[in-house]
DNA sequence: ACTATATCCTACTAATTTAGTTGGTATTTT
DNA sequence: AAAATACCAACTAAATTAGTAGGATATAGT
């Protein structure tokens, strides 16, 4: 079991933004350059964020990326959801600790499962994108 | 991020073999049908948990599988461990909790990470084979 | 208006991992 | 001897992840 570097892709650029935070735009190209991550991927990635309005764009020249919301207020779950879509790590229980599998629903399993996927998302909800920026 | 079908394939497995702890020897072929589990798959999972020494086999005609130590002092952890390999669920953080990147290891997004590798370890360790099977 | 620099968009490709299959061999009980 | 079992290695299929290619669209500065 690996977590993509989708994750760690996009946090570091988020990290890289708060940066400017209410100072500059951003271009993606610059971010991919510092960070030395394939700037077409990182593309990708920011149109993700953008959707769940974790980032603003402006387009055109001298346009670029920026927070849209204050690096105190948004937490690392915000983030890692967006990139990597429904935090629900197991397939046998739903985002919301719903169980669901077709075959043995209450086997002892997914207790672990539940736990584990509940140990997971509270520490992503418990650090701020503020706290790993520096 | 998905956590892969063969944590649960075993951990249900382990769940099973545990209910005849110090009774009977059970076939991979009768597990595999009480789980509805592919019972050539379960067989090279099995291979995985007794290479760790958790379960135990007999070959012949009348052989089988059995836990190799009490479902009292078996850890989730253990289990799972064995079946995924490293439990290093990042590509910058060793199983240790260590971080080596190559391109800027001092950077945020790994305070995440190594936070998250801890939780879910964590969790794993905390629960006992005996827990989950009732 | 032109050009350079951006975001934005879609489709394709390559690599990796996961899940499962095939076809056996070796061992033990009956 | 036959049946049932663990054991073993190589192959295939499906899914996911990572990355690429090739543009269209928008904006600022000249």
């Amino acid at each position: 079991m690996k977590f993509s570097t989708r994750t760690t892709y996009g946090l570091r650029a988020m990290i890289y933004l708060s940066k400017y935070w209410q100072k500059e735009k951003i271009s993606i190209a610059s971010i991919a350059k510092a960070e030395g991550i394939s700037s077409k991927y990182l593309e990708r990635l920011f149109a993700k964020l953008k959707k769940e309005d974790l980032i603003v764009a402006e387009k055109g020249s001298s346009g670029g990326y920026a927070l849209a919301r204050d690096p105190k207020e948004v937490t690392v779950f915000d983030i890692v959801k967006s990139l990597e879509g429904k935090m629900s790590p197991f397939h046998c229980v739903d985002e919301s600790g719903k169980v669901y599998c077709g075959k043995n629903c209450k086997c002892g399993a997914t207790l672990v499962l539940v736990k584990v996927q509940k140990a997971i998302n509270d520490t992503l909800k418990g650090i701020k994108l503020k706290d790993i920026s520096k």
